[in-house]
DNA sequence: CTGAAAGCGCTTACAG
DNA sequence: CTGAAAGCGCTTACAG
């Protein structure tokens, strides 16, 4: 393994003009750097991170805490995973995963990492209401960012990048319009989710502003699971005014509705329309294919880093549209 | 942030006794010991890694490539890579996550990492027929260790631990025979994959064993979605002589036969059984509950980060047993 | 534009 | 059992 030493002999310069020739090419005049080039070229030379890091005391090393399976809503945790990797060496960094207890309890394991010096900062998901992480990595100058907001706090400690769940909801709700739904309904989770209460919002709004009904037409399912998905659907079915459009929470209630109505008789896509959130891998897997709410997950992934890394002036809260990936549960064909 | 400096002019010691202190405390008069310790209490001490690597040129991160989305066998990575973290933190060692080409293009990535000091080996997953990557680091001595066989080689490059799926078939084979069935059916992939091919063979070795039926009882999907399955499952069903049990090579697949025999009427875990491979989080979700084969996450990953970081002598090839996780659809209730 | 020197914070023989 | 010294491989002012 050469070192700057052996390099620096062999182009005959300096430690220092080597490391230059890495750091600040600039600096050189082209024929030095040149030959610099030749010899770590030559003697296939590779700066050691660790003698740097100590140096600069930086060491591009993005911690993220792998949530604690099971955990369900996790279907798309490997594109989140994979676009955060590849924001991240965009920039030359990476990621260190790790695991920690849920909630405060878990704040020794931020607090050492970042002083042993195995990361720069952190980028949090799996936000949940009240999460004390935020305050208390703020409290400590550690740098992070959250994916996702802290809901129901006035003010949230900290960077965060988010989707925009209302928005989503309105991008469902107008597409099953478009495709002639006329009473469109919402399965949700109960309201004690700011991300239910999110979507849900997104939903009436959008209803309302079409002109199309919403009375009675809401749902709220006690778990996420096909079963309660289904049942929730046919509680809608069964009423004097059955729906003709779903807007499902999650795709896992939309996968429930997509059998229910499956098992009726009724054709989705034809007959009535279902739409689901995330995206997650079912989504394409199932037949008809359910249409379902893209998260930007390039995008997401990009802004953490950038905002984690290269802070931009002023503030920094960035709230993303997700994007409708149209398919059978929609639109026949 | 103290250094083991400030905490030996605190303690009055050298800064070599407070090295040994944090390493080799047995080296150190009890009495001693406790004053520095208080020393590193008091002054909340925390080792800096990077100084710590550079001496000792070892980074205590092992890399892994995040697989590239999309790649639909990945629905279990959120259970590898959270038992594949804690295993390396019971250890004192964390995951760095990476991107990389596939195959023999990604190498230099790996090479980089490796060069760069950045991690000490790498844990690969994944793994194909013929895939090269372990015949590469073996040549480059790139400390590594494999999850998954690379298939159809005579003898494979390095360490690696892998699941039974042999064994794996035959347990789904003897819980469906326990469970009253009589003819009972494989739903694969083509044979072009090791994989299929070591479940497909457990399947017909279980079923002689038991002097079971197998002519005419195993189907080949060309895909790996929940239409093929079905579509398989139905050709089954209108032989004339149709099988009561179905082993599927994956979950998506039991998923489709699930789909195919409520259609029909026909009820799972009371008229025939069905059961699945890897315990996906769909298997949990949908109803009745899809009976499926787990992989012992946590012991796959305890081997493989104790196989790179502490070699044992003699041949490291572990194969461990799949656990049959018994749900509604091979078994009422 | 180039180089000699100091130092980042540890650990590792080695001497006492 | 304890300590003085060297050195891991870089980068950073600073001087020339």
């Amino acid at each position: 393994m050469a070192t700057l030493k052996q390099v620096a002999a062999h182009a005959e310069v300096s430690v220092q003009t080597v490391s230059n020739a890495l750091n600040a090419p600039h600096r050189l005049r082209p024929d030095t750097l040149a030959r610099v080039n030749r010899s770590i070229e030559l003697l296939n030379y590779r700066p050691n991170r660790n003698a740097r890091s100590l140096r600069t005391s930086a060491v591009e090393l993005i911690g993220y805490c792998v949530p604690s399976w099971p955990n369900r809503t996790h279907l798309v945790m490997d594109q989140f995973l994979h676009a955060l990797c590849a924001a991240a060496e965009s920039t030359g960094r990476h990621i260190l995963l790790f695991t920690a207890p849920p909630g405060v309890d878990g704040m020794s394991v931020y607090d050492d990492l970042h002083a042993r010096r195995l990361v720069d900062g952190f980028v949090l998901s799996q936000t949940e209401t009240r999460d004390p992480r935020h305050g208390w990595l703020k409290e400590q100058e550690i740098p992070f960012v959250s994916f996702g907001r802290v809901w129901k706090e006035s003010t949230q400690p900290g960077p965060w990048v988010d989707v925009d769940g209302a928005a989503g909801s309105g991008l469902a709700v107008r597409h099953l319009h478009e495709t002639g739904r006329r009473r469109i309904a919402f399965v949700g989770w109960p309201k004690t989710s700011g991300l239910a209460e999110d979507r849900l919002d997104g939903w009436r709004t959008a209803c309302d502003s079409l002109g199309l009904p919403t009375a009675g037409l809401s749902i709220h399912c006690s778990e996420d699971t096909l079963d309660e998905g289904a049942r929730a659907t046919a509680a809608l079915l069964d009423s004097p005014e059955p729906p003709d459009g779903f807007v499902a929470l999650s795709d896992i209630l939309a996968l429930g509705a997509l059998r229910e109505v499956t098992r009726r008789g009724l054709t989705p896509g034809v007959d009535l329309g279902i739409t689901g959130f995330d995206d997650s891998p079912m989504a394409e897997v199932v037949s008809p294919g359910l249409t379902s709410l893209r998260q930007p997950m390039d995008d997401i992934a990009a802004e953490l880093i950038t905002i984690l890394t290269d802070p931009p002036a002023g503030p920094t809260e960035r709230l993303l549209l997700p994007e409708l990936v149209v398919r059978g549960s929609t639109a026949p064909g």
